[in-house]
DNA sequence: ACGGTGCTTTGCAACGTTGAACGAAGCAAA
DNA sequence: TTTGCTTCGTTCAACGTTGCAAAGCACCGT
């Protein structure tokens, strides 16, 4: 028999006699055949791959987001690829610029420290959607959340729970990247409809927003305002680092000082105290993040995208109402 | 000029003329053209195309070793798919029935529930490493631990700091799974070398070993054997759950139970109380899983190898010296 | 001027697959 | 028996790449 008759039987096309299908069924079955996935790629023009690029799967925000991207791309027939950048520069730029060689059908990337700019004159013509608040102004398919609401439903939880000193935990010195930015709009926001004025002092950057981060940007703002009241931490590990160092240096949580991350780790439900938090679905990222790919992939070629996700507060111990 | 040439100039192939070669060069760069993968991998017979198949890379361990494995994978000029088993029997049964399309070089996968005997019938030729104590005499490459050496080290380092009623939290009921079978291994020993007699009451199973398990363990431990001095979690999230537990039903950590884990993830430095707990080192399993992934790929058809990858107890506060 | 030598460039084929078009049967009606 | 139609199977070509071998081209010595 013919190769095209076993290619037409593995993809079950009509115009086959059912006595043929069993026969090729069978010596499939018994040569253990499966059909090379490159050739397959190489004449359908696509490879069904989709490049993940994301600063880490470590951390628990990045790893459960990437985990409901291959279970999501799983469901829509793709395969995922993941790289790491590390939240590094150059790592960021190789993303944007593409591969050197191609091989995926699309990108989601979610970028850290790659200037807007440098997004937006991307060349690489393979489909690109970015995840997260970094990505604005980019001119491209983008799935984010609404970072201000979030700052200023975390803030305004720790406000009506008659804390005064409430500190910001997560600035960055210099221009803020947009995702920073909003989280402290919010803040402010929040602040000002309460009446209270705002302190330079409580407001404490951070390099980046991992644990140790948070442990040591908590004790320095305990040097500076030993009197502070509540931490309002722009991410869960902040907020796990400052419960830390609080705990340390002897306040209590909540008694003394209130803490609210933001992301919802699981984590979050098991520290102790467990942690108040706004959390983000990360599922309904991962599914709006793959709808706006799949929409390129179908040869959608309208104006870039805007989708956002949404959050909510989550209150535990650490900052009860 | 001929596509040929075009092809030489990319490979860095000798007997091209400079001048040809800078001609080729600047086209390339104008034109923004970047080889196709797919055809080249036609070509070439292979993908560099690497599968991981873990059962989740939200959990920090797997979540860790996946980043270690994307890490080393780039190093090598491979690339990693990931795909997720969620643990699930039937899962497994896939990846280790290969892919039903041939596309990866090898694969990485961290068995839970196969068992082995089916794992050993693999018809699939794609060579594959396996991760873990699970993997044990499916004959294939494998990395592992000796887990046997991490349950005695972990149980001693209890005893020696005066603890006579020592819990193992992460038993399984019924036939143990290898990794669960060795860590009650070393546990046992190091009982016996001290002369403590095996409390069958302090041995309790979970469902999995997470979180919430390491929890509802302990509070059902204590229930019945509230004179506990000590626990030996199989894994850190299970220690995390039962530090929570603990705290909950008023048992100081560790003036009243101490507790120790095995994995050594990143929370567990920053827990409160921070962990003391066995540490693996991921960078090393990925290195060597890769390594001997590496050496299949390059033709290698001797036995399947075996490699064991070290561990190092790590004191912190959950159950100082 | 001719063949030889060594470097440079090109043509061909093949990797494994599948859409399109074509050919070969089978069958019913003329 | 021939014609026309349907159903099934096969051949051809192409996806983009690169190893192999042959062809082209200077330049040299005789």
């Amino acid at each position: 028999m013919s190769i095209k008759t076993v290619s037409n039987v593995v993809n079950d096309h009509p115009h086959v006699r059912p006595e043929m299908r069993a026969r090729v069924r069978a010596v499939i079955d018994q040569l253990d055949y499966r059909p090379n996935g490159i050739g397959r790629q190489l004449r359908q023009g696509r490879s069904g791959l989709v490049a993940l690029a994301v600063p880490n799967v470590t951390s628990p925000y990045y790893g459960e987001l990437t985990s409901e991207l291959v279970r999501t791309a799983r469901e829509r027939g793709l395969t995922l690829i993941v790289e790491q950048t590390d939240a590094d520069l150059e790592r960021e730029r190789e993303v944007s610029d593409g591969f050197p060689v191609r091989m995926v059908d699309g990108l989601v990337f979610v970028p850290l420290t790659i200037p807007v700019e440098e997004l937006s004159r991307r060349r690489d013509t393979t489909p690109a959607v970015v995840v997260g608040e970094n990505g604005e102004g980019a001119g491209l398919d983008r799935v984010t959340i609404d970072s201000a609401g979030i700052g200023d439903t975390a803030t305004r939880h720790l406000l009506d729970s008659g804390r005064r000193r409430v500190a910001f935990l997560g600035d960055k010195g210099g221009g803020r990247p947009p995702v920073v930015a909003q989280r402290v709009t919010g803040y402010r926001r929040a602040l000002r409809r309460a009446g209270v004025p705002l302190d330079p002092a409580l407001m404490r950057a951070t390099p980046e927003w991992e644990r140790v981060h948070g442990y040591d940007g908590t004790r320095a703002l305990l040097a500076d305002r030993p009197d502070v009241d509540a931490v309002f931490a722009a991410n869960d590990l902040l907020a796990f680092g400052a419960v830390r160092a609080l705990t340390e240096l002897g306040r209590r949580v909540p008694e003394d000082v209130a803490v609210v991350g933001v992301d919802d780790v699981e984590e979050a439900r098991y520290a102790t105290p467990s942690l108040t938090t706004v959390a983000l679905d990360r599922a309904e990222i991962a599914r709006l993040a793959l709808g706006l790919l799949a929409e390129r992939l179908a040869g959608d070629d309208s104006p870039p995208k805007l989708v956002t996700a949404s959050h909510h507060l989550v209150v535990r111990e650490s900052a009860p109402a």
